[in-house]
DNA sequence: GCTTGATCTCAAGTTAGGTTGAGGTTGCAT
DNA sequence: ATGCAACCTCAACCTAACTTGAGATCAAGC
């Protein structure tokens, strides 16, 4: 099979923005964080693979998914860079992100749980209620925003 | 009975920190953004009521849920300034809260349905998969940090 | 009266995740 | 060969949710 790189299979960032729907500035603040490494053309512009098209879809998901830029580079370390993952690869990351996805879907719930025996109750005395625990926050350190939703 | 106010119902701002587990700095911001409150005392130092440790227990609530310091703003104007609230005033704010966990649990469990058939399939195509759905982005518009998690 | 710790205000800095704009270059179609 | 859209870089700006620091004041114990 011909495993050659032709010209339809390197990508400008406009197509790459329509195809993601990504706006462009996005794709290149991307680019800056390591999270996407296109090749340039004879006059600097960049090209992508149609590999990183998938690779930006999971960026998208993971997303979604609550992760973090930084989170995310983590994950796409297992990914193979030019290549296109196999399903072996995927299937690892799926597994991985499938993971924190129960663990916030459980927490969220047990949170639910807890806000029902506060209605209950009429919660008029947080200070006792299971829902209000500081403790959680003990935790949190450091400047800038806050994790808000965090695991 | 007594409704006077007493000196031991008027706290100072280190013990609320103790008592709520936030910085004495996020006090402060939180009463610059108008969540709270305090009145001041002779040498104008901020005095907090009883009921505003139950308030920032709500603040701290609501963003563990994922709203926004804007939005909870928003669901505390149905709470009465100074005046403790009632099991009524309670119920109905645990109702509306009780709705955006309820959306936001489903929300996940959609996506970790997608994403178990994604697995189930190797997904190798991603832009054929329903977990990667372009037009829920389009909506997203205007500068600053995405709402990483919406509903 | 003095010291010490808690407070005060106000300005500036931080992080994440981008956007906006200026000023210049490329690449494709005519 | 020329025009024009798409591209480039770099610096500055933006929001959310806070923190940090400087310089001043307050409150309480000794």
């Amino acid at each position: 099979m011909d495993t050659t790189l032709s010209k339809r299979d390197l990508i400008p960032i406009g197509e790459m923005a329509r195809r993601t729907g990504l706006s462009v500035s996005a794709i290149r603040f991307y680019e800056e964080k390591s999270l996407i490494e296109p090749v340039r053309s004879p006059g600097n512009q960049r090209r992508f693979l149609r590999s990183d098209i998938r690779r930006v879809s999971f960026i998208l998901i993971a997303q979604q998914l609550g992760l973090s830029l930084g989170e995310i580079q983590d994950e796409m370390r297992r990914l193979p860079h030019g290549r296109t993952p196999t399903a072996h690869d995927w299937r690892a990351i799926s597994r991985s992100i499938r993971a924190r996805l129960d663990a916030r879907i459980n927490e969220l719930e047990r949170t639910r749980d807890r806000l029902d025996g506060c209605i209950g109750c009429g919660c008029l005395s947080l200070k006792k209620c299971a829902i209000y625990n500081p403790d959680d926050r003990l935790a949190s350190e450091g400047p800038g925003p806050r994790q808000v939703l965090r695991d």
